[in-house]
DNA sequence: ATGCATGAGCA
DNA sequence: GCTCATGCATA
């Protein structure tokens, strides 16, 4: 059906000049309380942690063991810098809106999801900016937003869930942090927290964000990923990685305020995408039936289900794939609490044949 | 804000 | 083919 022929190429050139008004929706969902330590299903080889703790962090080791294979992989330490976006390296923190935003801190608490916080972590071998470690006190001098509710995360972190060198890759969790480096599931919860408020107050939106930290320090970002910082839906390594790098902008945009200037315009990109597939309800609904019983069917399961719902071998594939980052993360999207999931056998990750 | 998609790295 | 980081496109 849809083909990609639409344009896509799409000149975006309007995103900049927006008010803040993104800024002003973002923040309206009450949010959802990332309660739901589900997925235990699929930790099957997180048989001696000695921790019942249900984290998906601790999911996370169990199959993919983010730390190991990211640290490795070396997708930490660089991400693709886009060779056609030079031509933003404007001036991106210096353009100033309007003032309109006013403090509404939605201060919603959801404690932090991620009770497990890996604190030997990867030591991003990135630079690390993180020089004056942004004062929390020192940012409620503007419009006296009130300051993040004390933090009633009692269940603090837990120390390291075990280590994840099984002699997989060599060495390197070597964590010296100087000041802040690794932080801890808490901390980036209360940064992301007052990153919101702070850009909000500056009047910037997400996307404004994204495209500065291109301009500082070659990395752009999309409003999708600065959105999805503040809400926590990334993992706590992505989080980590990102921290500092929105840090650092947070104390450049501070000191910048008042510099009225050029609005960016960035450029698209060059790469042609596939016209995003729209699932039906119904057909999610199958789809989330199956996952629950399967959250990896194997192959031969896609096609035949991609077969009775109709949908391309890729597509359901790929709904698996999304899906399944999706548990990963925290605070997912319409849960309040705590349910019990779907916690049943699944010990045969690549052997569930139901249907 | 989020769903579907891409791509790198790994196994 | 999976995970993971990331983003276009869209609701």
């Amino acid at each position: 059906m849809a083909t990609a022929a639409s344009n896509p190429y799409s000149i975006l050139t309007s995103s900049s000049l927006v008010h803040g008004d993104s800024a002003g929706m973002q923040q309206g969902s009450p949010f959802r309380n990332p309660q739901k330590l589900l997925q235990s299903d699929y930790l099957q080889s997180v048989p001696s942690n000695g921790h019942p703790l249900g984290h998906h962090w601790v999911t996370s080791l169990g199959d993919g063991n983010p730390w190991s294979t990211a640290l490795s992989g070396g997708s930490l330490d660089q991400q693709d810098v886009k060779p056609g976006r030079e031509d933003l390296q404007l001036g991106a923190i210096i353009h100033h809106r309007s003032p309109h935003v006013s403090h509404h801190s939605p201060h919603t608490n959801h404690q932090n999801a991620w009770g497990a916080s890996p604190a030997h972590n990867t030591s991003q071998p990135l630079n690390v900016y993180s020089q004056s470690g942004f004062s929390v006190s020192g940012m409620l001098d503007h419009g006296g937003l009130t300051p993040p509710p004390p933090s009633l995360s009692t269940q603090t972190l837990h120390p390291v869930l075990r280590d994840s060198d099984h002699g997989d890759m060599g060495s390197h969790h070597c964590q010296d942090h100087s000041d802040e480096e690794t932080p801890t599931s808490d901390e980036l919860e209360q940064f992301a927290k007052q990153f919101k408020q702070r850009r909000i107050k500056l009047g910037f939106t997400q996307a404004d964000v994204g495209l500065a930290l291109g301009t500082l320090y070659g990395n752009v970002f999309s409003q999708t990923t600065i959105c999805r910082f503040e809400a926590l839906q990334l993992s706590f390594k992505n989080m980590c990685k990102l921290k500092p790098l929105l840090n650092k902008w947070l104390e450049e945009a501070d000191s910048s305020t008042g510099s009225p200037t050029s609005i960016d315009k960035i450029a698209a990109q060059g790469r042609k995408r596939k016209k995003r597939t729209s699932i039906e309800v119904s057909v999610k609904g199958v789809l989330e039936t199956h996952f629950l019983k399967c959250p990896k069917p194997a192959a031969q399961e896609i096609s035949s289900l991609a077969d009775s719902l109709q949908l391309e071998k890729e597509v359901v594939r790929v709904w698996f794939c999304n899906r399944r980052q999706k548990e990963k993360r925290m605070t997912p999207p319409g849960d309040q609490q705590q349910h019990e999931v779907y916690s049943h056998s699944v010990k045969t990750d690549t052997t569930c044949h139901d249907l």
